[in-house]
DNA sequence: TATTGTTATACTCTATAACTATA
DNA sequence: TATAGTTATAGAGTATAACAATA
């Protein structure tokens, strides 16, 4: 499971400024909502959807690192607000299937606009090299977020 | 001297992963706390202090961007838990200092060990060109959050 | 018997509004 | 009058426990 000594020489001061920065960032995100009626975790769930597809709650849930109660609460809210459409499994049908709906695309490709637009605003306080070092990390920070 | 779009030509694709990732990162990390007993942002208001040696509550709920009343609560907490002290401004008898304890600085030294510990798993799933990116970003990621 | 999802309930964290004390 | 901090209260989001339906 664990090897040796190498990964821990990975930094630690970069190991702990990642987790003041990513825990601060979040913070701001949260305080930064591109649509005032939805949650964080409720855009969280859309964009795993437009990447996914579709997906069941319990998926959801464990993608999105959230007990089953929250996301049966979370998709309700979503299906309540005409985001997402819920069907009935097609092979379990203790199941259901969690599909987002038109709306959804439109919200989504909305949020993306405002979001750059708050982005661009922090941006004037990064140089390119900055901005460049971001964008190469990104892709793993996703990553990360998913292991 | 600039591009014709500077700031939103830094990249919708990486805005939305890094996005995407700080909150689903944040949400894991929540879940690892080192101190079961302490919130993220009581953490992070002992790591600030560690930075800073020593700041007013206003201060404090400046920089890790909440509300006057939440910093009175999250410092009060502290307090009771014997990692921070308050004493009377100088100057201003209105204002208080807050100061960590060297209680604190044992906890923040043992936390670091665990979080390094639980990194060192997940680094596992990175290869080294993949963790040099996520170092050179990190600092430049605390800047983001400061900004 | 194990698993998926739900309902009911409680807890944690934060915010807003109103208040006190000092500048 | 303005500012730093506090108190009281409310709201959002999540978790745990108990339950129903299906495998």
């Amino acid at each position: 499971m664990l090897t040796t000594m190498p990964e821990l020489s990975h930094g630690d001061d970069a190991v702990n400024a990642l987790r003041s920065a990513v825990m601060r960032l979040s913070r701001r995100l949260k305080h930064q909502r591109v649509d005032e009626s939805l949650s964080p975790t409720e855009m969280s769930v859309l964009g795993t959807l437009a990447r996914c597809g579709r997906a069941t709650p319990g998926e959801l849930a464990r993608k999105e690192h959230v007990q089953p109660p929250s996301m049966t609460r979370i998709v309700a809210m979503l299906e309540a607000k005409g985001l997402v459409r819920l069907e009935p499994h097609p092979d379990d049908r203790r199941q259901k299937v969690v599909t987002q709906t038109e709306q959804a695309e439109a919200m989504l490709e909305e949020s993306r606009r405002k979001r750059n637009a708050w982005l661009a605003e922090l941006a004037s306080g990064l140089d390119d090299d900055e901005w460049a070092k971001v964008r190469a990390a990104a892709p793993v920070l996703e990553k990360l977020a998913q292991l």
